[in-house]
DNA sequence: GCAAGTATTCAGTGTTACTATGTACCAGTA
DNA sequence: TACTGGTACATAGTAACACTGAATACTTGC
């Protein structure tokens, strides 16, 4: 992946985690694999397990244990009510910094 | 400055400084100022002087050393071809992100 | 002399994504 | 049995970047 790119990644990737978690509950494979899908093609799995952790070590998610068909069990991630908060503040910052910057990319200056 | 911002930050700073520069050339304090006015509100004046050293090094911006009335003199920085193409490049994984993180809002998903 | 505004620099810290690797479980197949 | 491949999670070490908290330097005005 690009540098850019990975380096854009910080800060963000949590918030789009977190945003995917708010639809429906999912599990770490299952969210590598729609990140790539979406066109992050080289985000590594290391790295979404990794955030996974931190945010249920903040208790932002609540954590289940699924048995699966094939392979290990599956832990599967659910946003509560604290991770929402934070979800929202993620907007808020998110809007904040699109704004100008979009008026960067328009207005020049 | 919030947390979340602060990470946000990371790789769009540059980002950011550098379609400033697009504009018109600047200095550190300049920049760190008008960024302030923004609403950028806490920016350290340390992050934009590494930020400048660190796009000088890679030579994205062109230095020249003008004296000022007030103050030592100004250290005033202009994006040359390399920083143009650079930026083009930035506004490219922007985008990319930007529209992802918009779907997430708006789709949920 | 001293404070305040202007202007730059730098050492040390914390957070985050990446690389690379290892572990574990199951199904199919030779 | 042994081997391969897909599924699923974990982790140690590294690089990059913004922040904190200084220090330095030049000028004007009290």
């Amino acid at each position: 992946m690009g540098k850019q790119m990975t380096e854009m990644l910080k800060g963000t990737l949590e918030g789009i985690v977190l945003a995917i978690l708010s639809g429906r509950s999912a599990y770490g494979y299952e969210i590598t694999a729609w990140l790539r899908d979406q066109g992050f093609s080289d985000i590594a799995e290391g790295t979404v397990y990794a955030l996974l952790v931190r945010i249920e070590k903040r208790g932002l998610v609540d954590v289940e244990k699924v048995p699966s068909e094939k392979g290990p069990p599956r832990k599967v991630y659910s946003l509560n009510a604290q991770g929402r908060e934070y979800l929202e503040e993620f907007w808020r910052t998110w809007s904040f910094l699109a704004e100008r910057i979009e008026q960067l990319r328009t207005g020049g200056r």
